[in-house]
DNA sequence: AGATTGCTTTGCTCTGGATCAAGTTACTTT
DNA sequence: AAAGTAACTTGATCCAGAGCAAAGCAATCT
């Protein structure tokens, strides 16, 4: 019964320079040319479906992803399956950089709903960044970004109450989809309670019990996967451990 | 009283061809030639001390640093001071890797004992990098190897113990020094305890007590900086949770 | 030598979140 | 529609590790 009629995108022969996460994964500084050049190198595959693996910590590592449409999480599975998500990655943020070291991947990378991805030989893009130099400095720049992300993140899991975390990481998805053009106060989350009490180093039921108490202080609503931030500011000064926190207590 | 007598590393004529590091820091695959070139843009400096700083979050970002000799400790100060710390750096070590997206220092580096550090000015690195490829593959490797680095690291703060993560540290520590053709099993610390801690997202006082323990159970003898593992085996067996952990009750 | 300062250790108490244990609610499958 | 299953919520209890306070020790200064 795979008659599920998804939209093929097989034909859809939109090339990098037109594709609208051209800004967010796309050198600036690039010419028509390089952008064609690249474009060449790149594969564009049918969708993936939810719980499909884009790859598994082992595989011979050959293409970097990028996210076209949909969310890919990644996760380290642990010797003895105890998981631990790396992250979750929206339309236009690349997948598989901690693999290029040893030429085999260190995580897993899962889908969490039907998602496109592109395909980059890395072999092929490392060949294409030394002839072109603004192509080069885009990959150092993009590796950096991540290296940044990944330290911010040891802050949050080293220093980060649980309800810093929760309000860091809904802001974080925030302000992605803002970028993306998205509402950045309205949006789905397409990942578990569970994935996401994993990612920030919490227990599912601390993850649930607060999305009550945020909800019950005002600053957001939740239903389960669908998440309405209503006030964001206060938000921020939580994530940045602004005392007082939820519970605001009347201050005379 | 500048008066410090300190060896002079200006005089020092050796060039990275010939450093102890170079299969540490060196790509592997650069013809002599190549690292002449490279040799050309590093710059040695006057060792630097306790305390100083070899750069600040916020600085402008011009050089990747390379450690000689000596360690240093990179740290997120925090807004409020709340400083945590990133990563001690051994000789071999690269600093500064974060910086490249914005070109904006996003840590601060701090020497922890008399330091020996290479600059090397990353435009000019950059610029030979597109015309020397191994040079560019070896750049992406230790990019990528920092990810992956960092992705343990998340896991080590997200999923482990106390325990736990003092063994990781004390065994990453060992590891390193061997690499660098020193014993694995006795060193000193150039960090404190409360630097430890900070780094474990522990509090120092958990890290003292540990510290205890692990010697009370015959896993290790600490005098203040001075470590001795003596039970390696054990050591990892607690690194990877495998039950029991210290105290290991006699199983009948 | 004695005093000052800054780590480190140790004992005691307290608490944020984990864990355990039921429910509850929403999808799927039949 | 009923039944099953997986995800989520909520309540109750527990404990690893934080925080506080007070020594103990080294190293430096006077």
């Amino acid at each position: 019964m795979s008659e599920h009629k998804v939209i093929s995108f097989d034909n859809i022969k939109v090339a990098c320079r037109n594709c609208s996460l051209t800004s967010l994964c796309l050198p600036m500084g690039l010419t028509p040319e390089d952008v064609d050049l690249l474009d060449a190198i790149v594969k564009r595959n049918r969708p993936l479906h939810r719980g499909d693996h884009l790859f598994r910590q082992g595989d011979k590592f050959q293409c970097i992803y990028v996210v076209k449409t949909g969310t890919v999480k990644t996760f380290d599975p642990g010797e003895d399956g105890s998981e631990q998500v790396l992250g979750f990655h929206l339309p236009g943020e690349m997948i598989g950089l901690d693999a290029i070291e040893t030429g085999i991947h260190h995580c897993s990378a899962k889908i969490l709903e039907t998602t496109a991805v592109c395909e980059i030989p890395f072999t092929l893009l490392e060949e294409l960044s030394s002839t072109i130099p603004s192509l080069q400095h885009q990959m150092y720049r993009l590796l950096s970004r991540e290296i940044g992300h990944d330290e911010d993140m040891l802050t949050l899991l080293g220093k980060r109450n649980a309800e810093e975390r929760l309000a860091s990481f809904l802001l974080s998805l925030s302000g992605r989809f803002q970028r993306r053009g998205f509402s950045p106060s309205d949006f789905y989350l397409s990942m578990s309670r569970h994935e996401i009490g994993n990612y920030l180093g919490l227990a599912v039921e601390t993850v649930s019990r607060l999305f009550t108490r945020f909800q019950d202080d005002g600053l957001l609503k939740v239903e389960r996967k669908h998440v309405q931030l209503v006030d964001i500011e206060r938000l921020k000064q939580i994530q940045r451990g602004d005392q007082a926190g939820v519970r605001e207590q009347q201050v005379t």
